[in-house]
DNA sequence: TGATTTGGGAGAGCACTGCTCTCGAAACAG
DNA sequence: CTGTTTCGAGAGCAGTGCTCTCCCAAATCA
Protein backbone atom coordinates (compact mmCIF):
# COMPACT_ATOMS: atom_id res chain seq x y z
CA UNK A 1 0.00 0.00 0.00
CA UNK A 2 3.09 2.21 -0.56
CA UNK A 3 2.49 5.28 -3.01
CA UNK A 4 4.27 4.90 -6.40
CA UNK A 5 7.46 6.63 -5.17
CA UNK A 6 9.36 6.37 -8.63
CA UNK A 7 6.27 7.27 -10.66
CA UNK A 8 5.33 10.35 -8.10
CA UNK A 9 8.97 11.57 -8.55
CA UNK A 10 8.36 12.15 -12.41
CA UNK A 11 5.06 13.64 -11.49
CA UNK A 12 5.96 15.70 -8.89
CA UNK A 13 8.72 17.16 -11.30
CA UNK A 14 6.30 17.42 -14.17
CA UNK A 15 3.68 19.56 -11.33
CA UNK A 16 6.47 21.96 -10.27
CA UNK A 17 7.80 22.89 -14.07
CA UNK A 18 3.97 23.22 -14.52
CA UNK A 19 3.24 25.78 -12.31
CA UNK A 20 6.89 27.57 -12.23
CA UNK A 21 5.74 28.05 -16.06
CA UNK A 22 2.36 29.54 -14.91
CA UNK A 23 4.70 31.71 -12.70
CA UNK A 24 6.46 33.40 -14.93
CA UNK A 25 3.56 33.91 -17.38
CA UNK A 26 1.65 35.60 -15.10
CA UNK A 27 5.04 37.69 -14.45
CA UNK A 28 4.94 38.87 -17.93
CA UNK A 29 1.60 38.85 -17.96
CA UNK A 30 1.81 41.81 -14.71
CA UNK A 31 5.16 42.91 -17.03
CA UNK A 32 4.11 43.42 -20.41
CA UNK A 33 0.29 42.99 -20.61
CA UNK A 34 -1.58 40.57 -22.09
CA UNK A 35 0.29 40.01 -24.97
CA UNK A 36 2.17 36.75 -23.64
CA UNK A 37 4.84 35.56 -25.04
CA UNK A 38 5.31 31.55 -24.71
CA UNK A 39 8.77 31.90 -25.99
CA UNK A 40 10.03 34.84 -23.48
CA UNK A 41 8.43 32.29 -20.91
CA UNK A 42 10.66 29.90 -22.19
CA UNK A 43 13.84 32.17 -22.07
CA UNK A 44 13.18 33.09 -19.06
CA UNK A 45 13.39 29.63 -17.38
CA UNK A 46 16.16 28.67 -19.14
CA UNK A 47 14.13 26.51 -21.79
CA UNK A 48 13.75 26.31 -25.56
CA UNK A 49 10.38 27.50 -26.54
CA UNK A 50 9.62 24.40 -27.98
CA UNK A 51 10.15 22.40 -24.76
CA UNK A 52 7.18 24.47 -22.93
CA UNK A 53 4.37 22.36 -25.02
CA UNK A 54 5.82 19.25 -23.66
CA UNK A 55 3.41 20.69 -20.76
CA UNK A 56 0.84 22.54 -22.59
CA UNK A 57 -0.44 22.54 -25.62
CA UNK A 58 -0.46 25.73 -27.01
CA UNK A 59 -0.49 29.09 -25.95
CA UNK A 60 -3.72 29.08 -25.77
CA UNK A 61 -4.09 26.34 -23.25
CA UNK A 62 -1.73 27.92 -20.88
CA UNK A 63 -3.74 31.17 -20.82
CA UNK A 64 -6.54 29.12 -19.86
CA UNK A 65 -4.69 27.26 -16.72
CA UNK A 66 -4.32 30.75 -15.77
CA UNK A 67 -7.83 32.07 -16.39
CA UNK A 68 -8.58 28.94 -14.01
CA UNK A 69 -6.35 29.62 -11.47
CA UNK A 70 -7.53 33.56 -11.48
CA UNK A 71 -10.85 32.38 -11.02
CA UNK A 72 -9.80 30.26 -7.90
CA UNK A 73 -7.38 32.77 -6.50
CA UNK A 74 -10.56 35.18 -6.82
CA UNK A 75 -13.30 32.95 -5.15
CA UNK A 76 -10.62 32.30 -2.55
CA UNK A 77 -9.89 35.53 -1.74
CA UNK A 78 -13.72 36.82 -1.82
CA UNK A 79 -14.66 33.82 0.21
CA UNK A 80 -11.77 34.47 2.99
CA UNK A 81 -12.81 38.00 3.36
CA UNK A 82 -16.62 37.11 3.81
CA UNK A 83 -15.78 34.85 6.30
CA UNK A 84 -14.39 36.95 8.79
CA UNK A 85 -17.00 39.11 9.59
CA UNK A 86 -19.86 37.59 12.03
CA UNK A 87 -22.73 35.80 10.35
CA UNK A 88 -25.14 37.13 11.65
CA UNK A 89 -23.49 40.93 10.74
CA UNK A 90 -25.03 40.51 6.77
CA UNK A 91 -24.46 43.87 6.21
CA UNK A 92 -21.11 43.67 6.65
CA UNK A 93 -20.36 40.54 5.26
CA UNK A 94 -21.98 42.17 1.60
CA UNK A 95 -19.10 45.25 2.30
CA UNK A 96 -16.43 42.68 3.25
CA UNK A 97 -17.35 40.17 -0.20
CA UNK A 98 -17.48 43.57 -2.33
CA UNK A 99 -13.78 45.11 -0.83
CA UNK A 100 -12.10 41.39 -0.96
CA UNK A 101 -12.67 41.11 -4.69
CA UNK A 102 -11.89 44.34 -5.61
CA UNK A 103 -8.46 44.53 -2.99
CA UNK A 104 -7.79 41.03 -5.27
CA UNK A 105 -8.56 42.83 -8.15
CA UNK A 106 -6.41 45.69 -7.76
CA UNK A 107 -3.28 43.02 -6.80
CA UNK A 108 -4.16 41.43 -9.64
CA UNK A 109 -5.05 43.80 -12.21
CA UNK A 110 -4.15 41.93 -15.20
CA UNK A 111 -5.33 38.46 -14.10
CA UNK A 112 -8.51 40.45 -13.63
CA UNK A 113 -8.79 41.75 -17.22
CA UNK A 114 -8.11 38.04 -18.21
CA UNK A 115 -11.17 36.76 -16.83
CA UNK A 116 -13.38 39.80 -16.77
CA UNK A 117 -12.33 41.65 -19.37
CA UNK A 118 -13.04 41.17 -23.31
CA UNK A 119 -12.66 37.47 -23.94
CA UNK A 120 -9.71 35.86 -25.71
CA UNK A 121 -10.43 34.95 -29.23
CA UNK A 122 -9.71 31.51 -29.77
CA UNK A 123 -10.78 30.92 -25.76
CA UNK A 124 -14.52 29.31 -24.96
CA UNK A 125 -14.68 28.44 -21.21
CA UNK A 126 -14.04 25.51 -20.65
CA UNK A 127 -15.82 23.58 -18.22
CA UNK A 128 -13.39 24.16 -15.38
CA UNK A 129 -14.11 27.76 -15.26
CA UNK A 130 -17.92 27.41 -14.87
CA UNK A 131 -18.17 26.35 -11.08
CA UNK A 132 -14.93 28.88 -9.64
CA UNK A 133 -16.39 31.66 -11.98
CA UNK A 134 -19.37 31.55 -9.63
CA UNK A 135 -18.37 31.07 -6.37
CA UNK A 136 -18.41 34.83 -5.78
CA UNK A 137 -22.24 35.03 -6.50
CA UNK A 138 -22.72 32.03 -4.79
CA UNK A 139 -21.48 34.29 -1.73
CA UNK A 140 -23.73 36.84 -2.21
CA UNK A 141 -26.77 34.42 -2.52
CA UNK A 142 -25.57 32.74 0.61
CA UNK A 143 -25.54 36.69 2.17
CA UNK A 144 -28.48 37.32 1.15
CA UNK A 145 -30.21 33.85 2.27
CA UNK A 146 -29.15 33.96 5.68
CA UNK A 147 -30.38 37.75 5.67
CA UNK A 148 -33.58 36.37 4.60
CA UNK A 149 -33.60 33.55 7.67
CA UNK A 150 -32.27 36.06 10.40
CA UNK A 151 -35.07 38.43 9.00
CA UNK A 152 -32.54 41.22 8.55
CA UNK A 153 -33.60 41.31 4.78
CA UNK A 154 -35.72 44.03 3.72
CA UNK A 155 -38.13 42.30 1.15
CA UNK A 156 -38.33 44.26 -2.31
CA UNK A 157 -41.93 45.42 -3.09
CA UNK A 158 -43.77 46.23 -6.10
CA UNK A 159 -41.26 44.63 -8.44
CA UNK A 160 -42.43 43.59 -11.59
CA UNK A 161 -40.47 41.27 -13.15
CA UNK A 162 -40.76 39.09 -16.41
CA UNK A 163 -41.91 35.38 -16.52
CA UNK A 164 -38.65 34.64 -18.81
CA UNK A 165 -36.71 36.82 -16.43
CA UNK A 166 -38.56 34.68 -13.57
CA UNK A 167 -37.29 31.54 -14.95
CA UNK A 168 -33.87 31.91 -16.04
CA UNK A 169 -33.06 33.72 -12.35
CA UNK A 170 -34.81 30.44 -10.81
CA UNK A 171 -32.62 28.39 -12.86
CA UNK A 172 -29.53 30.26 -11.72
CA UNK A 173 -30.58 29.66 -8.36
CA UNK A 174 -31.48 26.53 -8.26
CA UNK A 175 -27.89 25.67 -10.28
CA UNK A 176 -26.11 27.53 -6.95
CA UNK A 177 -27.47 25.63 -4.43
CA UNK A 178 -30.32 28.29 -3.66
CA UNK A 179 -33.70 27.10 -5.05
CA UNK A 180 -35.87 28.77 -2.32
CA UNK A 181 -34.59 32.26 -2.72
CA UNK A 182 -37.37 34.85 -3.84
CA UNK A 183 -36.95 35.81 -7.26
CA UNK A 184 -37.17 39.81 -6.37
CA UNK A 185 -34.29 38.97 -4.08
CA UNK A 186 -32.45 37.26 -6.88
CA UNK A 187 -32.97 39.95 -9.29
CA UNK A 188 -31.85 42.96 -7.29
CA UNK A 189 -28.24 40.52 -6.23
CA UNK A 190 -28.04 39.76 -9.89
CA UNK A 191 -28.35 43.34 -11.03
CA UNK A 192 -25.94 44.47 -7.89
CA UNK A 193 -23.65 41.68 -9.01
CA UNK A 194 -23.63 43.41 -12.46
CA UNK A 195 -22.76 46.64 -10.93
CA UNK A 196 -19.81 45.38 -8.94
CA UNK A 197 -18.47 44.35 -11.61
CA UNK A 198 -18.96 47.32 -13.73
CA UNK A 199 -17.31 49.76 -10.68
CA UNK A 200 -14.51 47.48 -10.63
CA UNK A 201 -13.36 47.41 -14.13
CA UNK A 202 -14.19 51.33 -14.15
CA UNK A 203 -11.68 51.86 -11.81
CA UNK A 204 -8.76 48.88 -13.04
CA UNK A 205 -9.80 49.76 -17.02
CA UNK A 206 -8.81 53.45 -16.04
CA UNK A 207 -12.43 54.39 -17.13
CA UNK A 208 -12.79 56.96 -14.67
CA UNK A 209 -9.14 59.10 -14.77
CA UNK A 210 -9.08 62.80 -14.10
CA UNK A 211 -12.75 62.21 -12.39
CA UNK A 212 -12.90 60.13 -9.51
CA UNK A 213 -9.31 60.63 -7.14
CA UNK A 214 -10.62 58.67 -3.66
CA UNK A 215 -11.42 55.55 -5.46
CA UNK A 216 -11.71 53.93 -2.01
CA UNK A 217 -14.77 56.00 -0.85
CA UNK A 218 -16.29 56.06 -4.14
CA UNK A 219 -16.42 52.03 -4.79
CA UNK A 220 -17.81 52.12 -0.40
CA UNK A 221 -20.08 54.29 -1.64
CA UNK A 222 -21.68 52.48 -4.35
CA UNK A 223 -21.09 48.87 -2.17
CA UNK A 224 -23.51 50.82 0.30
CA UNK A 225 -25.62 51.77 -2.12
CA UNK A 226 -26.11 48.75 -3.70
CA UNK A 227 -26.73 47.09 0.01
CA UNK A 228 -29.55 49.39 0.06
CA UNK A 229 -30.68 48.26 -3.28
CA UNK A 230 -30.39 44.42 -2.16
CA UNK A 231 -32.41 44.95 1.11
CA UNK A 232 -29.28 44.57 3.48
CA UNK B 1 -11.10 82.17 -52.27
CA UNK B 2 -11.42 78.95 -53.94
CA UNK B 3 -10.45 75.82 -52.45
CA UNK B 4 -6.81 74.15 -53.22
CA UNK B 5 -8.15 71.45 -55.62
CA UNK B 6 -4.74 70.14 -56.29
CA UNK B 7 -4.04 69.56 -52.91
CA UNK B 8 -7.62 68.58 -52.22
CA UNK B 9 -7.16 65.82 -54.90
CA UNK B 10 -4.78 64.16 -53.03
CA UNK B 11 -6.02 65.01 -49.39
CA UNK B 12 -9.29 63.08 -50.40
CA UNK B 13 -7.63 60.46 -52.01
CA UNK B 14 -5.82 60.27 -48.53
CA UNK B 15 -9.09 60.19 -46.76
CA UNK B 16 -10.56 57.51 -48.66
CA UNK B 17 -7.64 55.73 -48.03
CA UNK B 18 -7.84 56.10 -44.91
CA UNK B 19 -11.32 55.04 -44.00
CA UNK B 20 -10.79 52.09 -46.40
CA UNK B 21 -7.97 50.74 -44.24
CA UNK B 22 -10.13 51.43 -41.13
CA UNK B 23 -13.19 49.63 -42.67
CA UNK B 24 -10.75 46.53 -43.55
CA UNK B 25 -9.26 46.13 -39.93
CA UNK B 26 -12.89 46.89 -38.69
CA UNK B 27 -14.16 43.79 -40.58
CA UNK B 28 -11.01 41.86 -39.65
CA UNK B 29 -11.90 43.01 -36.03
CA UNK B 30 -15.23 41.42 -36.96
CA UNK B 31 -13.87 38.25 -37.95
CA UNK B 32 -10.73 37.42 -36.61
CA UNK B 33 -10.98 38.64 -33.40
CA UNK B 34 -9.09 41.69 -31.51
CA UNK B 35 -5.40 40.21 -32.75
CA UNK B 36 -5.54 42.65 -35.38
CA UNK B 37 -3.14 42.28 -38.51
CA UNK B 38 -2.27 44.85 -39.92
CA UNK B 39 -0.77 42.69 -43.04
CA UNK B 40 -3.99 40.85 -43.69
CA UNK B 41 -5.63 44.39 -43.78
CA UNK B 42 -3.19 45.61 -46.65
CA UNK B 43 -3.65 42.52 -48.22
CA UNK B 44 -7.40 42.78 -48.77
CA UNK B 45 -6.62 46.41 -49.69
CA UNK B 46 -4.11 45.14 -52.79
CA UNK B 47 -1.33 46.77 -51.24
CA UNK B 48 2.05 45.63 -49.55
CA UNK B 49 2.11 46.21 -45.54
CA UNK B 50 5.12 49.12 -45.23
CA UNK B 51 2.48 51.16 -47.51
CA UNK B 52 -0.42 51.10 -44.39
CA UNK B 53 2.44 53.04 -42.27
CA UNK B 54 1.99 55.78 -44.85
CA UNK B 55 -1.25 56.50 -43.14
CA UNK B 56 -1.04 55.05 -39.95
CA UNK B 57 2.46 55.09 -37.69
CA UNK B 58 1.88 51.64 -36.41
CA UNK B 59 -0.92 49.46 -35.23
CA UNK B 60 -1.70 50.80 -32.12
CA UNK B 61 -2.12 54.38 -34.01
CA UNK B 62 -5.17 52.32 -36.28
CA UNK B 63 -6.25 50.64 -33.09
CA UNK B 64 -6.46 54.54 -31.59
CA UNK B 65 -8.30 55.25 -34.30
CA UNK B 66 -10.87 52.61 -34.50
CA UNK B 67 -11.36 53.28 -30.79
CA UNK B 68 -11.70 56.77 -31.55
CA UNK B 69 -14.27 56.07 -33.99
CA UNK B 70 -16.35 53.66 -31.91
CA UNK B 71 -16.39 56.13 -29.12
CA UNK B 72 -18.27 58.62 -31.47
CA UNK B 73 -20.54 56.08 -33.06
CA UNK B 74 -21.85 54.59 -29.58
CA UNK B 75 -22.43 58.40 -29.02
CA UNK B 76 -24.02 59.25 -31.87
CA UNK B 77 -26.30 55.95 -31.66
CA UNK B 78 -27.06 56.75 -27.83
CA UNK B 79 -28.33 60.44 -28.51
CA UNK B 80 -30.28 59.50 -31.42
CA UNK B 81 -31.79 56.58 -29.30
CA UNK B 82 -32.65 59.40 -26.65
CA UNK B 83 -33.49 62.09 -28.87
CA UNK B 84 -36.97 60.14 -30.37
CA UNK B 85 -38.21 59.93 -27.10
CA UNK B 86 -40.46 63.33 -26.02
CA UNK B 87 -38.86 65.07 -23.68
CA UNK B 88 -41.18 65.11 -21.02
CA UNK B 89 -40.87 61.51 -20.56
CA UNK B 90 -37.90 61.10 -18.60
CA UNK B 91 -38.01 57.33 -17.40
CA UNK B 92 -38.67 56.88 -21.81
CA UNK B 93 -35.69 58.74 -22.63
CA UNK B 94 -33.66 56.77 -20.43
CA UNK B 95 -34.87 53.62 -20.93
CA UNK B 96 -34.01 54.57 -24.72
CA UNK B 97 -30.88 55.16 -24.05
CA UNK B 98 -29.90 52.30 -22.28
CA UNK B 99 -31.58 50.35 -25.11
CA UNK B 100 -29.54 52.19 -27.64
CA UNK B 101 -26.03 51.92 -25.74
CA UNK B 102 -27.15 47.84 -25.92
CA UNK B 103 -28.23 47.79 -29.43
CA UNK B 104 -25.34 49.09 -30.57
CA UNK B 105 -23.12 47.03 -28.39
CA UNK B 106 -24.72 43.86 -29.85
CA UNK B 107 -24.50 45.24 -33.22
CA UNK B 108 -20.33 46.09 -32.85
CA UNK B 109 -19.43 43.63 -29.89
CA UNK B 110 -16.01 43.91 -31.04
CA UNK B 111 -15.85 47.60 -31.20
CA UNK B 112 -17.22 47.20 -27.67
CA UNK B 113 -14.78 45.31 -26.52
CA UNK B 114 -12.28 47.78 -27.89
CA UNK B 115 -13.83 50.13 -25.99
CA UNK B 116 -14.91 49.00 -22.59
CA UNK B 117 -12.61 45.98 -22.21
CA UNK B 118 -9.47 44.86 -20.82
CA UNK B 119 -7.29 48.36 -22.06
CA UNK B 120 -4.72 47.93 -24.88
CA UNK B 121 -0.83 47.22 -23.84
CA UNK B 122 1.05 49.99 -24.93
CA UNK B 123 -2.27 52.05 -25.38
CA UNK B 124 -3.05 55.38 -23.08
CA UNK B 125 -6.31 57.12 -23.68
CA UNK B 126 -5.41 60.40 -26.29
CA UNK B 127 -7.22 63.15 -25.53
CA UNK B 128 -9.18 62.93 -28.64
CA UNK B 129 -11.52 59.95 -26.88
CA UNK B 130 -12.39 61.52 -23.47
CA UNK B 131 -14.44 63.96 -25.07
CA UNK B 132 -16.58 61.43 -27.30
CA UNK B 133 -16.09 58.51 -24.48
CA UNK B 134 -18.36 60.95 -22.09
CA UNK B 135 -21.18 61.41 -24.15
CA UNK B 136 -23.19 59.10 -22.60
CA UNK B 137 -22.37 60.16 -19.19
CA UNK B 138 -23.41 63.66 -20.10
CA UNK B 139 -26.62 62.20 -21.91
CA UNK B 140 -27.69 60.66 -18.95
CA UNK B 141 -26.90 63.95 -16.80
CA UNK B 142 -29.02 66.11 -18.96
CA UNK B 143 -31.97 63.40 -18.63
CA UNK B 144 -31.44 63.61 -14.55
CA UNK B 145 -31.17 67.34 -15.17
CA UNK B 146 -34.53 67.62 -17.37
CA UNK B 147 -36.38 65.36 -14.72
CA UNK B 148 -35.31 67.62 -11.69
CA UNK B 149 -36.67 70.92 -13.75
CA UNK B 150 -39.62 69.00 -14.64
CA UNK B 151 -40.57 68.01 -10.84
CA UNK B 152 -40.20 64.25 -11.92
CA UNK B 153 -37.22 63.14 -10.10
CA UNK B 154 -37.92 61.49 -6.75
CA UNK B 155 -34.84 63.07 -5.34
CA UNK B 156 -32.78 60.32 -2.76
CA UNK B 157 -33.07 61.22 1.24
CA UNK B 158 -31.05 60.00 3.69
CA UNK B 159 -27.71 59.91 1.04
CA UNK B 160 -24.50 59.55 3.33
CA UNK B 161 -21.61 60.52 0.82
CA UNK B 162 -18.31 60.87 1.95
CA UNK B 163 -16.67 64.29 1.37
CA UNK B 164 -14.25 63.16 -1.16
CA UNK B 165 -16.54 61.42 -3.11
CA UNK B 166 -18.93 64.62 -2.62
CA UNK B 167 -15.34 66.41 -4.40
CA UNK B 168 -14.99 64.07 -7.47
CA UNK B 169 -18.74 63.61 -8.20
CA UNK B 170 -18.98 67.93 -8.31
CA UNK B 171 -16.34 67.74 -9.89
CA UNK B 172 -17.01 65.39 -12.62
CA UNK B 173 -20.67 67.42 -13.39
CA UNK B 174 -18.94 70.64 -13.61
CA UNK B 175 -16.60 69.18 -16.41
CA UNK B 176 -19.53 67.56 -18.51
CA UNK B 177 -21.54 70.83 -18.41
CA UNK B 178 -24.06 70.02 -15.38
CA UNK B 179 -22.79 71.88 -11.71
CA UNK B 180 -25.58 72.60 -10.22
CA UNK B 181 -27.03 68.60 -10.20
CA UNK B 182 -27.20 67.62 -6.36
CA UNK B 183 -25.04 65.14 -5.45
CA UNK B 184 -26.48 62.25 -4.23
CA UNK B 185 -28.01 62.56 -7.76
CA UNK B 186 -24.81 62.72 -9.01
CA UNK B 187 -23.46 59.51 -6.92
CA UNK B 188 -26.69 57.58 -8.08
CA UNK B 189 -26.27 58.49 -11.82
CA UNK B 190 -22.71 57.34 -12.22
CA UNK B 191 -23.55 53.95 -10.21
CA UNK B 192 -26.66 53.61 -12.48
CA UNK B 193 -23.37 54.24 -15.26
CA UNK B 194 -21.63 51.50 -14.00
CA UNK B 195 -24.37 49.43 -13.14
CA UNK B 196 -25.03 49.29 -17.33
CA UNK B 197 -21.83 48.92 -18.29
CA UNK B 198 -21.85 45.94 -16.45
CA UNK B 199 -24.42 44.44 -17.57
CA UNK B 200 -23.87 44.71 -21.21
CA UNK B 201 -20.32 43.40 -20.50
CA UNK B 202 -21.58 40.36 -18.78
CA UNK B 203 -24.32 39.66 -21.69
CA UNK B 204 -21.76 40.38 -24.75
CA UNK B 205 -18.36 39.12 -22.88
CA UNK B 206 -20.47 35.41 -22.37
CA UNK B 207 -20.17 35.56 -18.32
CA UNK B 208 -23.84 34.90 -17.95
CA UNK B 209 -23.93 32.11 -20.23
CA UNK B 210 -26.43 28.67 -19.09
CA UNK B 211 -28.17 31.23 -17.06
CA UNK B 212 -30.02 34.00 -18.58
CA UNK B 213 -31.90 33.06 -21.66
CA UNK B 214 -34.01 36.56 -22.54
CA UNK B 215 -31.68 39.16 -22.36
CA UNK B 216 -33.68 41.20 -23.68
CA UNK B 217 -36.02 41.30 -20.35
CA UNK B 218 -32.98 40.61 -17.91
CA UNK B 219 -31.60 43.76 -19.90
CA UNK B 220 -35.15 46.09 -19.36
CA UNK B 221 -35.15 44.25 -15.49
CA UNK B 222 -32.09 46.46 -14.72
CA UNK B 223 -32.74 49.23 -16.70
CA UNK B 224 -36.30 49.65 -14.69
CA UNK B 225 -34.56 48.84 -11.22
CA UNK B 226 -31.82 51.62 -11.95
CA UNK B 227 -34.13 54.14 -13.17
CA UNK B 228 -35.53 53.74 -9.72
CA UNK B 229 -32.56 53.84 -8.15
CA UNK B 230 -32.19 56.72 -9.51
CA UNK B 231 -35.52 58.60 -8.97
CA UNK B 232 -36.48 58.41 -12.92
C1' DT C 1 21.36 -6.86 -14.02
C1' DG C 2 20.39 -5.65 -18.83
C1' DA C 3 17.05 -4.33 -22.49
C1' DT C 4 13.53 -1.20 -23.58
C1' DT C 5 10.11 1.96 -23.34
C1' DT C 6 9.02 6.70 -22.19
C1' DG C 7 9.45 11.64 -20.92
C1' DG C 8 11.25 15.72 -21.98
C1' DG C 9 14.69 19.02 -23.66
C1' DA C 10 17.43 20.90 -27.93
C1' DG C 11 17.52 22.57 -32.36
C1' DA C 12 16.05 23.52 -36.97
C1' DG C 13 12.51 25.19 -39.60
C1' DC C 14 7.87 27.13 -41.38
C1' DA C 15 4.67 30.70 -41.81
C1' DC C 16 3.42 34.68 -39.84
C1' DT C 17 3.80 39.24 -37.43
C1' DG C 18 5.16 44.63 -36.74
C1' DC C 19 8.21 47.67 -38.40
C1' DT C 20 12.27 50.00 -40.99
C1' DC C 21 14.75 51.11 -44.87
C1' DT C 22 15.72 52.08 -49.66
C1' DC C 23 14.22 52.80 -54.22
C1' DG C 24 11.45 54.44 -57.98
C1' DA C 25 7.49 56.44 -60.00
C1' DA C 26 3.85 59.40 -60.03
C1' DA C 27 1.69 63.78 -58.56
C1' DC C 28 2.40 68.15 -57.25
C1' DA C 29 4.57 73.16 -56.92
C1' DG C 30 7.24 76.92 -58.74
C1' DC D 1 10.25 72.21 -67.39
C1' DT D 2 12.57 71.48 -62.84
C1' DG D 3 12.59 70.34 -58.19
C1' DT D 4 10.02 68.50 -54.32
C1' DT D 5 6.77 65.88 -52.01
C1' DT D 6 3.88 61.73 -51.67
C1' DC D 7 3.33 57.05 -51.55
C1' DG D 8 3.57 52.26 -53.07
C1' DA D 9 6.86 48.15 -53.70
C1' DG D 10 10.21 45.19 -52.07
C1' DA D 11 13.74 43.42 -49.19
C1' DG D 12 15.00 42.60 -44.72
C1' DC D 13 15.20 42.19 -39.42
C1' DA D 14 13.72 40.48 -35.16
C1' DG D 15 10.23 38.39 -33.01
C1' DT D 16 6.15 35.12 -32.68
C1' DG D 17 3.37 30.27 -32.28
C1' DC D 18 3.92 25.83 -33.47
C1' DT D 19 5.80 21.31 -35.58
C1' DC D 20 9.14 18.03 -36.38
C1' DT D 21 13.16 15.25 -35.67
C1' DC D 22 16.80 13.92 -32.82
C1' DC D 23 18.74 12.30 -28.64
C1' DC D 24 19.64 11.30 -23.95
C1' DA D 25 18.55 10.14 -19.40
C1' DA D 26 15.49 8.29 -16.35
C1' DA D 27 11.90 4.97 -15.31
C1' DT D 28 10.12 0.40 -16.35
C1' DC D 29 10.20 -4.25 -17.41
C1' DA D 30 12.43 -8.96 -18.15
Amino acid sequence: METPVTQSVRARARAEMTSQIKQKAREHLAQDGPDLSLRAVARDLGLVSSAVYRYFASRDELLTALIVDAYNSLGAAAEQAEAEVPRKDVHGRWLALGRGIRAWARGAPHEYALIYGSPVPGYAAPRDTVEPANRPVVLMLAIVSDGLGRGELALPTGERVARSVRADLEGIAAGLGYPDLPVPVLARVMTAWAQLFGAISFELFGRLQNGVFDYDAWFDYQLRAMATHMGL
